[in-house]
DNA sequence: TGTACATCAGTGAACGCGCGTTCACTGATGTAC
DNA sequence: TGTACATCAGTGAACGCGCGTTCACTGATGTAC
């Protein structure tokens, strides 16, 4: 489909709002975020967004939920390179598959998991979510033979496994983490790595 | 010192202000965050703040500041009321004190560990989460018998640890740790317990 | 194939709001002599 | 002990800003006949 330059009507509004408000989210943070410094961004009135969204806490929500469908391709997207088929790097390929989403998308991150205004029980965000949890559940099942939801000590290990990469996450863009900081790529996931393997001990 | 009901100055505005911003935090997160708001929770001109903290990232310095003084002191506060002296235990202690108050100050934390606008390298602030770090690596210096500054295993065993709590904390108060969520408190505490000690086996 | 009409998507002006910042002020306090 | 003066702490009016929301509108698209 071709789209006409100065059409009346944009084509694909919601997907450009979407991007915009990603790039918004990286660029402000929460902070600057506003739908109508997303309109601008699109170029677009800033009551376009209204009829897309609601409001903004719409906007937000479908960001995040995007936000969890990227976030479990990035897990997938490590194993798929991974060389073997051992539950053991399988989920440590995981784990940085989450490193590698939140340092790529830190404020999307802190949206999907710090925000205080987001309507946590949007059925297609909690669907997002729960698939990517269940991802990392699925990790423990191979590993353990076990489903961690037929098992209480596998759960405690996909808790533990999912805390673990989480705080480590967390702390390394809350900047307190300084040494990790101030490693490269490689250090830093090799030091990952000697950390995470303590969650499945 | 006894303080007079209409008098022209505060008498303690600083101190006012700190516990109206803590409350004001509790009670509305960072979005609802001003310094009109705060200002008029105590009582007080809008522009009565400027002369205590600059701005608004001035109190959010000192809050969170004061948050890592506070969480210093709850991790210390569950080692003191430590039957004994072993060193898992006392380092355990300290996670159960991690997640105290994270529960009690679910705002301050996030302040303390998630804000993009503040200024990260204050030096009191860096100092007060300096001290809160400190801690936990005295604790595996203990358990280990050997200082993490000097040993990068050790060290491991530190971010291990600290990513762990860290990590359990955060996704409690995200809301997606739903199972963990609808346990009282004992039961999170037991749990806690069996997640946090694969940090250090 | 053409026409009429309903619906949808985006516009732009207007509104009221709370915000941070500035500024001249004033009441209270402390200090020098 | 008293007085003068500087400094500090808080006031309140004013400003400009970007925000969300509303609303009458208009251009584009789809559908019924």
């Amino acid at each position: 489909m071709t789209v006409e330059k100065h059409s009346y009507h944009h084509g694909d509004l919601r997907a450009a709002l979407l991007a915009a408000g990603e790039s918004v989210l990286a660029e402000t943070g929460m902070e600057g975020f506003s739908l109508r410094r997303v309109a601008r961004e699109v170029g677009v009135s800033h009551s376009a967004p209204a009829h897309h969204f609601g409001d903004t806490q719409g906007l937000l929500v479908a960001l995040a939920t995007q936000g969890f469908r990227q976030f479990l391709a990035a897990m997938q997207a490590r194993q798929n390179a991974c060389q073997t088929q051992d539950a053991g790097d399988l989920l440590v390929a995981s784990g940085l598959g989450y490193l590698d989403f939140t340092i790529a998308s830190p404020a999307l991150f802190k949206l999907m998991f710090g925000s205080d205004k987001m309507d946590v029980c949007d059925p297609a965000l909690e669907a997002a979510a729960t698939a990517a949890f269940d991802h990392l559940a699925q990790d423990i099942a191979r590993l353990r033979g076990v489903s961690p939801y037929e098992d209480t000590a596998a759960m405690a290990d996909v808790m533990a496994s999912w805390s673990m990469v989480h705080g480590f996450a967390s702390l390394l863009l809350s900047g307190r983490m300084h040494n990790v900081q101030e490693m490269d790529q490689p250090a830093r996931e090799a030091f990952f790595r000697q950390v995470f393997a303590r969650a499945i001990d």
